[in-house]
RNA sequence: GCGGAAGUAGCUCAGUGGUAGAGCAUCGCCUUGCCAAGGCGAGGGUCGCGAGUUCGAAUCUCGUCUUCCGCUCCA
C-alpha cells in the first residue's frame, strides 16, 4: 500500500506537463507572466471538471427527493460576512519582526517597541492590514460605505436564504439545500498547483435536520454516501482516508467532523469536510439580522432551529485528484517482444472528456475518412466523440494521455463488410463489432 | 508576506558581452497499415516583464512578476 512515506507514484511535475501539453489546465494570463493563485481549464480539462460537477449534482441533488439546488450571488450584504464572523475570523491587523521574521497580530503585542520573541527593540514594521477577503465596490463610486466582499464560502448564501427556499420549497427538516459556485480567498500562499488557489469553486450540501436525536445518524450516513461517491469514480481506496476529527480539532460549536483527504504526491492533502455544525450558522444570523429562522414543529407545537450537517468539497481539488488518481505510466512488452511505455489515464468513463475516438486508419484514402467521420457524427449525440486520423499507434498513445476508454477504427474491411475494431483503452483488447453493433457494443460499456 | 533556488520554442535543455540553437512535440506531404517516435518540408522565441550600465545585454546590476522548496491557513 502507498503511504504518505512511500516515494509518490507520480510526480506533480507529470502532472502539470501533461495538464499544459493536452489542454487540462493552463496557468491564468500566462502571456502576462501569470497571476498566483489562478488557473484556467483548458478544452479537455473544461469538459472533466464539468463532468465531475455533474456526477457531484446527480448523486447529492437528483437522485434524493430531500434535498434541493440552489444558486446565491457572489456578492452579498456585508453584513453576512460579520454575520458568519468570516470579518473577525479574516481581518487581522499584522506586523513583523524584521530580525526573527516572527508575524504577530498587532492586537497581542503588548509592547510595539520591543520584539516578543527575540527582544529587539524598534524592529517591527508599520501595522498591515491582512485581509483574507477578496474586497470590491459595489456602484461606480468607490467608498467605504459601497465596499463589499466576494464570497469567502458558498454555504451563507444558503442559510441567509433559509426561510425562503424552505417556504418556497414546501420543506420540512430533514431535507437539504445544495450549490456548486466560486469562492474567493486571497490565501497568503497559494500553491501545488490547482490544490490552493484564490478564486476556487465549492460544492456545498446543508443538511438540515430536527432535533430529535437522530442527527448523527444522519451524519453518519452522509459520510457513507460521499465515501460511495469517490469509490464508484474509482478513487484508489488506499488513497482516500476519512478522518475523524477529535474535540480538539474542530470548532468549539461542531458536534462531529470527518475530513475526505486523499494522498497527493506531496502528502495527504484535504479535499472534503463533512461537519456537524449544530445551530451555530442559523442562530448566528438571526442574531445580527433579527430575524426568526426556525421551524415551528406541529406536533410539539414549538419552533425550533434544526441542525445543520454540512459536506463541504473542492471541486478543483477533486478534479485534481481524479486527475493525478487516473494516472498510470505503464511499461508492456507488444506482441513483437518489444518494450514499450505508455502514459494513460484512467477515468471512470462518465469523467473522461472524451469517452469515444473514431479513426480513420490512413489519413490519404477519402473513403474511409468518409467512412470514419459518419461513425463519429452518428455517434455524436449519445456519447462525447473525436475523429482523428494518421499512424493508428500513435493515435492510440495520444488518446490514452487523455483518458479515453474506447477507440473505434474505420479500416479496409470496414468498406467490405461494415464492422470496425473496437479498441478499449485499458486492457488494449480489441475487439471486431458489427457496424450496425457499435451503438449497442458502446452503450453497453459506457 | 518572509527565507532559499530558478525563469531561453509547447516540453527538456545548450548557449556567461558581439545579430538566438538542438532533441522531442506541433502542422503539411510521402511511406507504413492495428499499438507512437521512417523520409522530406514548414511554422514557432523582442531569451518572464521593466529599467540601468555598455558602442553593443539571453549573458552584468536593480526592480517586478511567476514557479519550486521551507513557515502559516483552508475546500
Amino acid at each position: 500500500m502507498e503511504t504518505a512515506e512511500t516515494p509518490a507514484r507520480v510526480t506533480m511535475e507529470e502532472i502539470t506537463a501533461l495538464a499544459k501539453r493536452r489542454g487540462f489546465i493552463f496557468q491564468s494570463s500566462e502571456i502576462y507572466g501569470g497571476i498566483n493563485g489562478f488557473w484556467d481549464y483548458g478544452p479537455l480539462g473544461a469538459v472533466l471538471k464539468g463532468n465531475v460537477k455533474r456526477a457531484w449534482w446527480r448523486d447529492t441533488v437528483e437522485l434524493r427527493s430531500d434535498v434541493v439546488a440552489f444558486d446565491s450571488a457572489i456578492v452579498m450584504h456585508p453584513l453576512v460576512w460579520k454575520a458568519s464572523g468570516h470579518v473577525d475570523a479574516f481581518h487581522d491587523v499584522m506586523i513583523d519582526c524584521k530580525v526573527c521574521k516572527h508575524r504577530f497580530r498587532y492586537d497581542q503585542v503588548p509592547d510595539k517597541s520591543q520584539c516578543p520573541d527575540c527582544g529587539s527593540k524598534g524592529s517591527f514594521t508599520e501595522p498591515r492590514n491582512f485581509n483574507l477577503m477578496m474586497r470590491t465596490w459595489v456602484g461606480p463610486m468607490e467608498d467605504t460605505s459601497s465596499v463589499a466582499y466576494l464570497r469567502p464560502e458558498t454555504a451563507q448564501g444558503i442559510f441567509v436564504n433559509f426561510k425562503n427556499i424552505y417556504q418556497s420549497a414546501r420543506k420540512r427538516p430533514p431535507f437539504g439545500v445544495a450549490q456548486i459556485g466560486k469562492s474567493f480567498r486571497n490565501e497568503i500562499t497559494p500553491g501545488n498547483f490547482t490544490f490552493r488557489l484564490r478564486e476556487f469553486e465549492q460544492a456545498e450540501l446543508e443538511y438540515f435536520v430536527p432535533d430529535d436525536g437522530k442527527d448523527m445518524d444522519a451524519f453518519a450516513e452522509w459520510v457513507e454516501r460521499r465515501r460511495a461517491w469517490y469509490a464508484s469514480y474509482g478513487i484508489a481506496a488506499e488513497r482516500l482516508r476519512f478522518y475523524e476529527l477529535g474535540a480538539a480539532e474542530r470548532p468549539h460549536y461542531a458536534k462531529a467532523g470527518v475530513d475526505v483527504e486523499y494522498l497527493f504526491p506531496w502528502g495527504w492533502g484535504e479535499l472534503e469536510s463533512i461537519a456537524h455544525r449544530g445551530t451555530y450558522d442559523l442562530d448566528a444570523h438571526m442574531k445580527l439580522s433579527g430575524k426568526d429562522l426556525r421551524f415551528f414543529d406541529e406536533a410539539t407545537k414549538t419552533h425550533y432551529t434544526p441542525l445543520l450537517i454540512e459536506s463541504s468539497a473542492g471541486v478543483d481539488r477533486t478534479v485534481l485528484t481524479f486527475l493525478i488518481d487516473a494516472y498510470e505510466r505503464e511499461r508492456s512488452v507488444d506482441p513483437n517482444g518489444k518494450e514499450t511505455e505508455r502514459t494513460v489515464l484512467r477515468f471512470h468513463p462518465q469523467l473522461a472528456p472524451v469517452q469515444v475516438a473514431v479513426f480513420s486508419l490512413a489519413r490519404n484514402k477519402p473513403e474511409l475518412v468518409e467512412r470514419a467521420v459518419n461513425i463519429e457524427a452518428a455517434l455524436r449525440p449519445s456519447h462525447r466523440t473525436q475523429y482523428d486520423e494518421g499512424n493508428i499507434g500513435q493515435l492510440y498513445r495520444r488518446q490514452d494521455e487523455i483518458g479515453t476508454p474506447f477507440c473505434v477504427t474505420v479500416d479496409y474491411e470496414t468498406l467490405a463488410d461494415g464492422s470496425v475494431t473496437v479498441r478499449a483503452r485499458d486492457s488494449m483488447q480489441q475487439d471486431r463489432v458489427a457496424g450496425d453493433a457499435l451503438h449497442s457494443y458502446l452503450g453497453e460499456k459506457l
